[in-house]
DNA sequence: GTCTATAAGCAGATAGAC
DNA sequence: GTCTATCTGCTTATAGAC
């Protein structure tokens, strides 16, 4: 790795962190670069400007969230078998990137073309073969109707909805920092049978 | 309604609306003041800082979601009723407040203390009873053994990631504009029963 | 490629008149 | 209670030396 590509890398995982913490709003140019040990010129000199590095830093978080999503989902394997891996592929990832869809929610929501033009990129997920799938196990009888995007929701809500919103139902459910945890770890544990008898006829 | 009281009310209303798009840290007082009808110095005047006011305006967002929540739930109806009802009620109420909940949760985000301070006076959803009740019901056969809190989580994330991440899911899913919105009508219609049948033995 | 120094603009907050 | 005018501080971004 040459000497640029290491400080553009530092600024990266720099900016990732204090985006995280602050949103883009709220950021200071000053506290990337302190986090990253450069100064605050050279973030300008890598990425022109702060909302220029704020769609990098989209960028790479994209790459590293559906991916993993999109493989699973793109397999042969059965419909359960599909739910039971996405989520422990997603809980194995969000255990160490906590507070990303928190990050990417609220950025999202208000800042739209900005993040979205990052998605828009990559495209979703594979939607019609996941609906023939879904159409065949209806069929055969094993699930009831649905679609690939109630599917998709529904199970992403699932999955996602305790990390974006973690703070308030810590609060509101009386369940403060490591008993969390522990909560989390049941919920891994029980999801998928919860969500595949939703499934069932 | 005196003088004092409507300009103060005009105010909350407008922050409410600019904060929502804009987040705590990206807007700005003179877009609230303009918004309001008023000048820049008289937010000050009632609330002293832009924190101040964002306090203020959560704690009104707070008094508008979470009793109809809770109203629903401290009923002595069954569970599936409660289910129903709750959903019902919730998407009625997103409905009209569409950005709300992607508000509450990205603020939440970036400035914990100051939004969760708002939430812990108001307290959270009657968590012994729903307990006892949801004890009684798996004992009797009729649903599977589960927690209040494990509960109350499912139900919020089917109900709000949807509104919480509506900009994103639009582009992953591919459903542009009112496609969302005709999901989202199927969605309340079928939501109840796919929850419900999640719960069965 | 990386730094120091500085420019230019703007935001939140206050003083003081009415 | 509401306004105009202003201050102070901070932030992004650039110029220019090394």
């Amino acid at each position: 790795m040459t000497e640029k590509e290491i400080s553009e890398e530092r600024i990266l995982e720099a900016a990732h962190a204090v985006f995280q913490r602050s949103g883009m709003a709220g950021a200071r140019t000053q506290e990337i670069a302190d986090e990253a040990g450069v100064n605050k010129a050279l973030i300008h000199y890598y990425f022109g400007t702060k909302e220029r590095l704020a769609q990098a830093v989209f960028r790479r978080a994209a790459e590293r969230i559906l991916p993993r999503l999109y493989g699973i989902l793109t397999t042969d394997q059965s419909i359960e078998e599909k739910v039971r891996g996405v989520i422990e592929a997603e809980f194995d990832f969000l255990g160490e990137h906590r507070y990303l869809p928190g990050y990417v929610v609220s950025e999202v929501n208000y800042h739209p073309e900005l993040v979205l033009e990052v998605f828009r990129e990559r495209g979703g997920p594979p939607l019609d073969s996941l609906g023939a799938q879904l159409d065949a196990a209806a069929a055969a009888g094993t699930i009831r109707p649905i679609g690939p995007q109630q599917f998709m929701v529904s199970l992403m809500s699932l999955i996602f909805f305790p990390f974006v919103a973690r703070p308030l139902l810590s609060v509101l459910l009386e369940m403060p920092g490591a008993q969390y945890d522990d909560f989390l770890k049941e919920r891994r544990a029980t999801l998928a049978d919860f969500f595949l008898a939703g499934l069932r006829p």
